[in-house]
DNA sequence: TCTGGGGTCCTAGGACCC
DNA sequence: TCTGGGGTCCTAGGACCC
């Protein structure tokens, strides 16, 4: 039996999220109908679009354009600085209000998931009545639209929720692939970025039909093993599967791009134990631990280069990861002046697996154990920046730098 | 007042071992 | 004095997504 697969996605996620912000507090107006963008504070070198309205859209304003280019496009534009945590509070009611009809669902970003539509569609019906089922509910108890892509797999949902919004229930199936996606540009298709799009287009590949009727021994010679997942993806061909268990994560990382360049070695690794005492209490929070710990660096040029170190064992110490991460900044820095730094921890396990070496100092161990949860603690109780580090970061690094 | 932040996956090349 | 490959691990960088 042929698979159902549902993808949900909301439409213009942060603007809708931050109107019903406004209006639960009072906004007499709603956003959504107007010229708003969300976006950062372009002082402080944030100054892109996260989401648009739908009137600014159609004024050609482009999710992560800068502010500066989108206000040429809009004289009126009101931009409006991003509530992460009241988005983060809304996709959780949304995926609980979904959660209700299907366990199968697979998060996919903060604003999407995938429902596995085939196990309970004796259950909830025909799967169209659904959909449209399914976005009034959204739309009447928690205020938003949303985009329902129906198709037999996932690559196909995703296609058909981003067909026209907002506010839609689209199909895909199998044998509508020719007709509705074939005629879209190369550069509306799943997978296709800007870098193989723009490889294609050199090649004659314009359309999704181009690349779904192309010669795959000749497509290799471009793109090697990718040929044959892109060939699949242009003929509706997708058999992964959705994938409920989405929790577990295989690396945390936090950066910044600080107001200001930094040439200073002092400046540069406050920034660096900052990101990486946050980066070590996430770790800690989720109950991992760390293989891989890793520095990013852009420079002022905007060329960005990383640097990364395997431990012997797996650690959630902070100190132990402000450690590697200032001696990680000291062999690849060379003076450049740096707009972004960045903190990654990679392979992270459940378990911290023990090598054991006779010349650690156990007693030690305990000790910043200890340290680093009464610092969790203190956290969790009065917020992120009561503890500082000591090296006296500012509590707000990006107000700073 | 130009250009964010958090992820995942893939590839190529070098080191190292047998 | 000529000179193998296969396998695995590690690192750096790039592509892509929202």
């Amino acid at each position: 039996m042929d698979r159902i697969i549902m993808h949900i996605d909301v439409n213009n996620a942060f603007l809708s999220w931050t109107a019903i912000d406004l209006l639960n507090h009072g906004n007499k107006y709603d956003i959504r109908n107007s010229y708003a963008v969300i976006g950062g504070d372009p002082k402080m070198r944030h100054g892109i679009v996260l989401a648009k309205s739908m009137p600014a859209k159609k004024l050609g304003i482009v999710t992560a354009e800068t502010l500066f280019s989108a206000k040429k496009k809009c004289k009126s534009l009101r931009v409006y600085p991003p509530n992460y945590s009241w988005y983060s509070y809304m996709s959780k009611e949304l995926f609980k209000l979904i959660s209700k009809y299907s366990p199968d669902i697979e998060i996919a970003s903060i604003d999407e998931c995938y429902l596995d539509y085939t196990k309970v569609r004796k259950l909830n019906g025909d799967p169209i009545k659904f959909a449209y089922k399914l976005k009034k509910e959204v739309k009447d108890k928690l205020g938003f639209t949303i985009n329902i892509g129906i198709a037999n797999n996932k690559l196909c949902a995703k296609m058909a929720s981003d067909f026209s919004k907002p506010d839609k229930v689209h199909t895909l199936f199998m044998n509508e692939v020719k007709n509705k996606m074939w005629p879209l540009p190369i550069e509306d298709l799943f997978g296709v970025g800007k870098s193989s799009s723009k490889k294609l287009r050199k090649l004659g590949v314009n359309t999704i039909r181009d690349l779904a009727c192309y010669n795959p021994e000749k497509l290799y010679l471009y793109f090697k093993n990718q040929s044959k997942r892109m060939i699949d993806a242009a003929n509706g061909i997708d058999n992964t599967q959705v994938q409920v268990i989405n929790n577990i994560r295989k690396g945390i990382s936090n950066s910044i791009t600080l107001s200001r360049d930094l040439t200073d070695i002092v400046e540069i690794n406050n920034i660096v134990a900052k990101l990486a005492e946050n980066v070590a209490s996430c770790l800690r929070k989720q109950k991992q631990y760390t293989y891989v710990v890793g520095v990013i660096l852009k420079d002022n040029y905007f060329k960005s280069y990383s640097h990364q170190r395997k431990l012997k064992n797996p650690t959630n110490i902070t100190s132990e990861i402000v450690k590697v991460a200032k001696e990680l900044v000291k062999e690849m820095w060379h003076e450049e002046s740096i707009r972004l730094i960045g903190v990654r921890l990679d392979k992270l396990v459940k378990t911290p697996y023990h090598q054991v070496s006779l010349f650690e100092n156990f007693d030690n161990k305990k000790k910043e154990n200890k340290l680093d949860t009464t610092i969790d603690n203190l956290r969790k109780k009065y917020g992120n920046n009561i503890v500082g580090n000591a090296n006296k970061v500012d509590k707000n690094i990006s107000k700073k730098y």
